[in-house]
DNA sequence: CCGATACGGAACGGGGCCGTATCGGTGACT
DNA sequence: AGTCACCGATACGGCCCCGTTCCGTATCGG
């Protein structure tokens, strides 16, 4: 565990079971182990085992897998965790495109589901422990998967500032945190840790109309 | 690390250096050691060791301490861990009585500083990933800490429903989530982890407002 | 068919940690 | 003065893990 686990370990490729190069003898990488690995760690993940206790070693024997073919896949633990997360996540939200209001709906429901949902919550919450306690692993997995989020999110807020449903006069990133926000406190700090149904769009109506009781009428008006 | 980590081990007493029994013969604990124990883990982790490479053999040589004398108090790391947790946190915020507006700001100012403060925040997140990971921690923290300060943002919505500030046609445990979530975002998910002086205002007032442009009473900003 | 590479399994030497025990020494009680 | 629990230090047996290397076998390209 305490090896001083390399640094740059990750940096190098990347991560990812090494595309087979096409011309190429003998006999091929099975694909089956590739999926087996990761299985194997969710599987575990899911079981309570914490990261701490995962070892290469365990997770072979989880997987029906030599130890030498995961080391022949990746170099080290931390590598294998960045892929572990980057398989919880999924290609891309559709962005579909009716009113701001709903899109950003969508996007937290898609939100709602994938990471946050009940069964994937447990594992999403100890992978990502694990891997924001080591800043190597962070930056990556941040540049990869959460920048790509909060582009996504972005731009629907820009074009809710373009068409007037947003607010002109403050940071986009920080409205951008008002509505992520409140999934990750809901996810991360209570004792119920699924979302329920509505929440998501429960949540964009709040944040776009405000916590004030004043009555609002779906658009703008000048009130006083 | 992966010795199975004794599941009760915390419940016990809850953690806590064990308080001197009064009518104790011999000599008694060095309250020295103790603190020697706990700072060398607050250093060690500010030092960027994550929680993985903590051992206690490495604790109590940090500390200058046999490793005995960290036995003696604690049962295991998960109940130093636990106490040092405790640590980072401070009694409470005062809660001052001004309006609901500015009670919200300066309790989101006290969680700016406390534990998310630019400091603190490397370690506490270090150390939150480790205890967010194990249930039982877990459970312990959230028991003591966090249903303390959660209770504490509850008072002030409930007044603020009371006196007309706060809609009334929510969820409570909803409308904190929207207050404390983005302070979260923040501090979680960007590469910039600490939180810059107006940013409890800003969101206080963003929350009440609403991120829809319609010109409001309070604010001034008509956009577009 | 042959050489190359993969597979699962097992073993290797090296290392760290666990939690306990045992030192000689120390200091606050009675 | 005497007692007794504390102190730091060191050592212990046991365990697990690391990352590599070696098997014998399986499966590809040439």
């Amino acid at each position: 565990m305490n090896r001083a686990a390399g640094v740059s370990e990750v940096a190098a490729d990347g991560g990812r079971p090494a595309a087979v190069v096409p011309g190429r003898r003998g006999r091929p990488r099975s694909a089956a182990a590739d999926s087996a690995i990761i299985e194997a760690v969710l599987s575990l993940i899911e079981d309570g085992v914490s990261i701490a206790e995962l070892s290469m070693e365990r997770i072979a024997r989880e997987a029906g897998v030599g130890k030498a073919t995961v080391y022949r896949r990746w170099p080290g633990k931390n590598a294998l965790m960045l892929d572990v997360m980057r398989s919880l996540d999924v290609p891309s939200p559709p962005a579909a495109g009716l009113s701001v209001r709903d899109d950003l709906v969508s996007l937290l429901e898609f939100l709602r589901h994938r990471g946050l949902a009940k069964r994937g919550s447990a594992l999403l919450r100890t992978v990502v422990s694990h891997v924001r306690a080591q800043p190597e692993l962070w930056a990556e997995y941040h540049a990869t998967v959460i920048r790509a989020r909060h582009e996504a999110l972005l731009g629907v807020l820009r074009r809710g500032v373009a068409n007037g449903e947003i607010r002109a006069d403050h940071d986009l990133d920080t409205l951008a945190d008002l509505f992520v926000g409140p999934m990750l406190a809901r996810a991360l700090l209570h004792e119920r840790t699924d979302l329920p149904e509505g929440l998501p769009a429960d949540l964009v109506d709040l944040v776009l109309e405000g916590v004030r009781p004043g009555v609002r009428p779906a658009a703008a008006t000048a009130a006083g």
